[in-house]
Parts: C-alpha cells; structure tokens; sequence
DNA sequence: TTTACCACTTAGAAATTGCGCA
DNA sequence: TGCGCAATTTCTAAGTGGTAAA
C-alpha cells in the first residue's frame, strides 16, 4: 500500500537476449519434471499442458538426453542465432506509460492523510491521526479499555499485571484493528516505547514412569533423570534418527554422562545392548489412552491448557495488544540435526529461568520467574523485537522469543521486504547489465562476483555463508566447491549440493557462455582440487557490499524475493478467465508451485502417497462407471438423443469390462462387511434396551442376496441398476449426469495437484517469498474468495496486504 | 580484515485439528 | 459416527546479514 518506491518512475526489466545467450529470467524453474507433468493434464483451458500454450514465455525444453536448455523469453534456444527478440509488451507488467498512471495513483494514495478507516473486526470507525504523530489510544471495550486508555499506560499496577490476576482478561479484549502500514514506519530508531508480557512459559517437570530399560535382556531400573533421556530415545524409535549411527553415538555419549552421574555402577556400556522398546510400548499406550479420551474429556483438557499459556500469549506493545509467538521454552529432548549434522542426537538439556534472560519495558512489571528460581537477566532494550532469550547447549546458538507472525513488528518488516524486492524492478536491467559486462573482467574478483551474481539472479540460489565443521556440510552460492559443479560443453552445467536444511539441489541447465568458460576457469584454477571453493575470491560480505552499491538495501537475499514474486505475478496470467473456480485455483497454485520450484522448497514424499493416489483413481473411475450406466440407461429411454448428444455414446476411459468386474466384486465384500457390522450394532442396541434381537436369519438371507450377486458378477449374467429412480425423466437424468461431468472433473483435478505436489512443497514460498499483494490482486481480479488461497493464519499475516488496490502490480 | 556474535528470516518435519465420506 | 486423509499449526533447526571486537 503505502509503499517508499511508489512515487519513483517505476519500469519494466527489459528482457534483453546478448550474444553471450543471455536469458534474464530464473531459469531454474523450468524443470523437465514440471513440463512432463504439465503435459500429463488432460485439463481443458489456457493451462491446459499444450506446450505452446504454456505461461513462460521462456521455457526450457526437454532435450532428448533430459538436458535442460535455457531460452529466452520468446521459447526460442539461447544459444541458437536466430534468437527472436523478446516482445517487451508480452510480459504481464504494464507498460511504462501505464505505469507512471499507476504511480501517480499510487502516490497519491501513498501518503495517507487522515481517513476515516473503517474497523473490520468490530464494525466500528475510528479517525487515524496524521503520520508521524504517536498511535492514539485503543479504545477497547469493558474492563479492558480501563487497562489501555489509562496515562501513563505502564506504572507499577501495569494492565498486564492486572490483566493475569483474573486470568483472560487481557487476552479477551475486544480487538481493534491498528492499521500500522497507513503510517510510514521508521525502520531504524526503537521498536518500541512501551512495552509488557507475561514472560515465558517452562516444560512440565518430568514425571517418572518407573518403566525399566532392558539391557543385555535384563530390566534396568533407572534414576528418573536418566530415564527422562532414555524415554527421549524411545520416543524416537522408527524414526530415521534412531537407526543413524551418528545419532546414536551422540546420544549414547550424552546418556552415558548422565548415567555415570546418577547411577554409578550402573551396567550399561554399549548401546548396542539397550533395548528401549519397553518404555516405547509405554509411551505408545499413554498416545492411546490420549486419543481414547471422550470428546468433553478432550475439551477440558484444551480448555485447561488453553487456561495455563492464556497469559503468555499477548503483551502489550506501545498500549497495543500483540499476539506473542513461540513463548514456550524449548522443552528438553535429543537434538534433532538435518542431514548429517555431526552432533545430531545430542541431549538438549532443560533451560532453567536463571539462563533466560527477559526483555521488557522500563516501567512494565517484570513477570514473576517459577517459584524458588531467578532470572538471568532483565534487560529493557527497546532496540530489538524479542520478549525473551536463552542460549542451547548444543550450538550455543540463541533462542528468542519473538511476537507472532500476525503482529505489527512482523508485519512492517514482511511488508518493507516485499517492497525492497518490488524496488529492484527498477534497478534489475542495469544490474543484470552490469554484471554481464564484468563476466569479461580480467579482475579475477569481479569476475567470479559477476558469475555468482548470475547464479544468484538466474537459479534462485542462496547466498552461501561460510560455515564452521560441526554443523551439516551446506552449502549456497559463494560457498561452492568445485565438486558441485560438472561442466559439459559448449555451456551445460550439472548443479549436485545439498543446501539448506541438507535439501538436494540437483539441476542440469544451460547457461551465459561466458558463464560455462568462468565457471570451468575457476573450476580448473592453479592446482585446485575438487574440495577447494569456485570462488575463491569471493564472500557473502563483499558480495553483498558490492550489491549495496547497486542498489540501497539490496543483498543476496532481495533476489530470491524479487523472482519469486515476479515468477509467480507472470504466471498467474495463464488463469483462465471463464473457467471454474476450481480451474481458477489450479491455475493460482501452479504459479505457486513454479516458484517453489525455482526455490528448490522441496518435502519428503508422504509413506501413504501411492496408496492415495490408486484411491483416487479408484474414486475416479467409479463415478465414471456410474455415469455410464446412466448414459446406458438414458438412450434406453430416450434414444433419440443418441443424435442430439453424441457424447452419450462416448465410452468413459479407464472403465474397462475387467475393471468393472473387480469392482462389482470388491463391492460385494463391501456390502457383505456392512451388513455384518450393521447388524452387529443394531442388536447391541437392540440388547441394551432390552428389546428382541434380529434373528440371524434375517443377516444370512441379505447376504445370500449378496453372494447370489457374486455368483451373477462371476457368470457374466448380472445386470446392474441404474443409478437413478425409474420414475426419473429424461431431464431428471441428464441433470445427474452433468453433475457426475462436474464430480469427475473435481477428482481429476485434486488427482494432478496431488501428483504435482508430491515432492513439492507450496507453503514455503507462498509465506516467504511470494508479495501477498499479487495473490489478492489476483482474487480481485478474478472473483475468488481470498479464503480459498490465505487460511486464517496467512490472512493474519498479510492484513497489511488485503487492501491492496485491484491494479497493483509487483 | 577476520571472527564472533546478535537478531532476525526461512525451512521442513511433526503434531494436531478439521472435514468429508461411507 | 468413526475413520482416514488433508489442511493447518507448531516446533525448532538452519539460514542471512549487520555490527562490534579482536
């Protein structure tokens, strides 16, 4: 909305093709898979699979070998001469002068002066002041409003303070919306004047359950402070974790230590010999009686859960009442590293309030530590956003306690990312530019700077900080090593690291020739062995100091930013205007799933997936099988309409006379099942009520019927009913056939989303990289309920975002 | 200039909740 | 009404990038 680069002269990148086969636009998206699976669609509509119909207007074809080939935006082959130049008004940005109407739109709504602004959630108006000016008071109803009009807001006898006396007061405030992005908000200076919370809330102490560890076949009795750590293990028992020898190590070492303490003398020497499943089988039983519970029981037992965090889950920021995020210490448990983390498996050790220190407002009541303890530290440090901190043991890494996603601290920073993105849309030709030019540098610096900038720009790939031995071995741009790249002439690169989270980043594409001649420079560099970096002369820090003087504020980072957002605005102009809601929404994610792609955001395909998927079709191909025999029975009845709908005649494909054998017969069993259960339950009832039960008889009778049916199915001589009653008119049935069309079409698209998500995750990218302003602009735009593409969670988070204007571009 | 530290964002997995279907 | 699956939420690890100290 209100947005620092509106009232700059906004341009379109131009997409220019160099000699050098320069293609400035991620390319790493452009997957092979992503082409097969789109052509696997069957879907009708402007994203129907056609290649030629498809949204990239540079898209990279598969070539024979599945060697990925870069394109420039038109489709044609980078690398070829004939490259046609790019249409410049193809793109779904405005054009310039378009755009300069925009901004003087935009500028103009830019500066907010005092509106009325309407509260959404209470339905009450309240006048902002002008920017600048200090937020005025909230005015919240019943006792609240007593805790937040007063003046000065904090003294000792703080709302907070008053509000946790008589539990949820605080928290059940009516809510007034402060709509903190109609002012321009000062990144530097304080985050806060005023600020109170509650503090943080501790893990339950552990409670022993007093079940042996079997070692060498023997009961064990444990100490409870070892039996806490061994119970960790147990709880993973199935998990990947608990099979990794190094994990395993690592645990044992750290479960040794506490044994050696608590239990000298104890027997346990080798892990090998421990068997922990016992205490698993405990835990497993304490998971039942959890999910046996009734549903009140379950309610007061949220209800009680809900009673205890009530208090830890808002504070008052500048008078204002925040959600607060993670307030629950880390509880003590095994360290659960990614990939080959060398120390995972280790115990995370309890964290007492002595090692917490709390961040609050000068005058704020300073929330009580748990009885008998101290905390670390108080400090009242208005510069930072965190309620509270600890250090882990295993890292020595900080641990914070942040406000929520939702929140006005969270949301000004989500909002000037996103704007800092959308301003390298002026600046990203003549930074493209200027990095082509340096790709010639003969100053080795500049030159690997320049081909990383590349990489970054092109692939979406992340800035690479250097990393120290006992973490996972990652990496990201700047930290390459040779052996992540194999080159292939005359411009082919093959892309094998794990990055982020140990996530596989495996890609084989074409790329700027002068790039493929850096890249295999550096790669071949005086006595350089495979382990040694690409770019040795390059860092995080000076690549982003160079970025600095390209653009204010830009760093390696704003790129992943800046192509997502611009990936997913083009490809959302594949939506098909006239189709349906539901093809509207497969067209949204498809955008969505493009950037998660060029993002490498990948998930672990689920255990269940292909049992799901063989439901589906199952599904699918039983509605088709009703639909038929409708149809079937519609010409029997009306064979006139054998002309005027051709489309009856069509066979439904899939619906084989092998496959409806086998499903008239699973059918069988089906009913046959049900019958017995149902006549098991009604005599129970039957029996409890002390009525006459139904005599076996009756059940025996229903499921002769049954196996008589079989026996038809198995003779080919069964005639199955239509589904319809025969008293329907023709109308009557062709309307239940359209709604069977529009049943099949639904279960074919959750199919191919299904298939298409399979090893793709979605949310990543749509919570971090996508602006939340393209999403509702394209809701506007195209009639579909914010609600089908924002849960509640994401709909909180971009509030700043909903008011987007219907022509906002990114 | 390098290193360590700090504060924050980004990330996938696991846990929990909700919902549709038989 | 219960079950299975999907969606959502929670959890916390693992990044980025700025800055102060060595």
């Amino acid at each position: 909305m209100a947005s620092t680069s509106m009232s700059r002269q906004r341009k379109r990148p131009v997409y220019s093709d160099s000699d050098s086969d320069s293609d400035n636009e991620p390319l790493a998206m452009r997957g092979p898979l992503m082409r097969a699976k789109r052509k696997s669609s069957n879907l009708s509509g402007s994203d129907s699979g056609s290649e030629s119909d498809q949204p990239l207007s540079s898209k990279a074809k598969p070539k024979a070998n599945g060697i990925l080939k870069a394109v420039v935006p038109n489709g044609s082959s980078a690398s070829k001469p004939s490259i046609k130049k790019p249409k410049k008004d193809a793109a779904p940005l405005p054009t310039k002068e378009k755009l300069s109407k925009k901004i003087k739109k935009e500028k103009s709504s830019a500066v907010p002066t005092p509106v009325a602004v309407k509260s959404e959630s209470i339905g009450r108006s309240r006048v902002k002041k002008e920017r600048g000016a200090p937020s005025p008071p909230t005015k919240i109803a019943g006792n609240a409003s007593r805790l937040i009009d007063r003046k000065p807001l904090i003294k000792a006898e703080s709302s907070l303070a008053a509000s946790s006396q008589n539990g949820s007061e605080f928290s059940e405030m009516e809510e007034d919306e402060y709509k903190w992005w109609l002012e321009n908000k000062d990144n530097d200076g304080p985050k806060w004047q005023s600020l109170e919370h509650s503090g943080v809330l501790f893990p339950p102490d552990y409670e022993p359950h007093g079940v042996p560890l079997i070692y060498k076949k023997s009961s064990v009795k444990l100490a409870p402070p070892v039996e806490e750590v061994a119970t960790f293990f147990a709880a993973i028992l199935g998990t990947d974790h608990a099979v990794n020898k190094v994990f395993q190590k690592n645990f044992f070492d750290d479960f040794k230590e506490i044994l050696d303490q608590h239990m000298p003398g104890h027997p346990i020497m080798e892990f090998k010999h421990c068997d922990f499943t016992h205490i698993r089988a405990h835990l497993d039983e304490q998971s039942s009686k959890r999910k046996a519970m009734t549903k009140q029981e379950k309610e007061t037992a949220k209800r009680l859960k809900m009673a205890v965090e009530d208090k830890y889950s808002f504070c008052m920021l500048d008078g204002r009442r925040e959600k607060v995020g993670n307030f629950r210490i880390e509880p003590p448990g095994l360290f659960r590293g990614r990939g080959a983390h060398p120390k995972t498996g280790k115990l995370k050790q309890r964290v007492m309030p002595e090692q917490v220190t709390i961040n609050i407002g000068k005058d704020a009541k300073i929330p009580d530590p748990p009885p008998g303890h101290r905390w670390g530290q108080v400090c009242h440090d208005n510069t930072v956003t965190w309620l509270a901190m600890w250090k882990e043991n295993i890292n020595g890494n900080t641990k914070y306690v942040f406000l929520a996603a939702g929140s006005s601290l969270k949301g000004q920073s989500d909002m000037r990312k996103f704007d800092k993105a959308r301003s390298l849309v002026l600046h990203i030709d003549a930074i493209r530019e200027q990095y082509t030019k340096d790709l010639k540098s003969p100053d080795m610096a500049e030159c690997q700077r320049a081909t990383a900038m590349y990489l970054i720009d092109r692939f979406a790939l992340r800035a690479g900080n250097e990393k120290s031995d006992d973490e996972a071995d990652t990496v990201g741009c700047c930290s390459l090593r040779c052996e992540h790249i194999k080159l292939e002439p005359p411009n082919i690169v093959h892309f094998d690291f794990l990055g982020k989270d140990s996530i596989r980043y495996e890609r084989t594409t074409e790329v700027d020739r002068l790039v493929w001649k850096n890249l295999r420079s550096f790669q071949k560099g005086k006595n350089k062995s495979p382990s040694d970096m690409l770019f040795d002369r390059l860092t995080t820090a000076s690549l982003n100091k160079h970025l600095q003087t390209l653009m204010p504020g830009l760093t390696a980072k704003v790129f992943r930013t800046f192509n997502a957002s611009y990936v997913f605005q083009k490809q959302l102009a594949n939506t098909p205007a006239n189709g349906t809601e539901a093809e509207k929404i497969l067209a949204y994610n498809r955008a969505n799933r493009d950037v998660a792609v060029l993002c490498n955001h990948q998930r672990s395909v689920s255990k269940g997936f292909q049992g799901q998927m063989t439901r589906i079709e199952d599904k699918l191909l039983a509605v088709r099988y009703q639909r038929m025999l409708l149809k079937k029975y519609l010409l029997e009845i009306s064979p006139k309409l054998a002309k005027k709908r051709p489309d009856l005649s069509e066979r439904e494909p899939g619906v084989t006379p092998k496959w409806i054998k086998a499903y008239l017969l699973a059918t069988c069993e089906l009913d046959r099942d049900k019958l017995k259960k149902k006549f098991e339950r009604d005599n129970e009832k039957l029996q409890e009520a002390g009525e006459p039960l139904i005599p076996e008889l009756k059940l025996k009778e229903q499921i002769a019927e049954i196996n008589a049916r079989e026996k038809a199915i198995n003779d080919g001589t069964y005639e199955p009913e239509p589904p319809v009653a025969k008293t329907a008119t023709t109308d009557k049935v062709l309307e239940k056939i359209d709604k069977l069309a529009e049943r099949i079409k639904n279960i074919e698209v959750d199919k191919i989303e299904k298939d298409e998500n399979k090893t793709t995750a979605l949310s990543t990218s749509k919570l971090n990289y996508i602006d939340p302003r393209i999403s509702i602009v394209w809701c506007k735009k195209y009639n579909v309920p914010i609600e089908r593409i924002f849960n509640k969670t994401l709909r909180e988070k971009f509030t700043w975002a909903l008011e987007a204007d219907k022509d906002w571009v990114f």
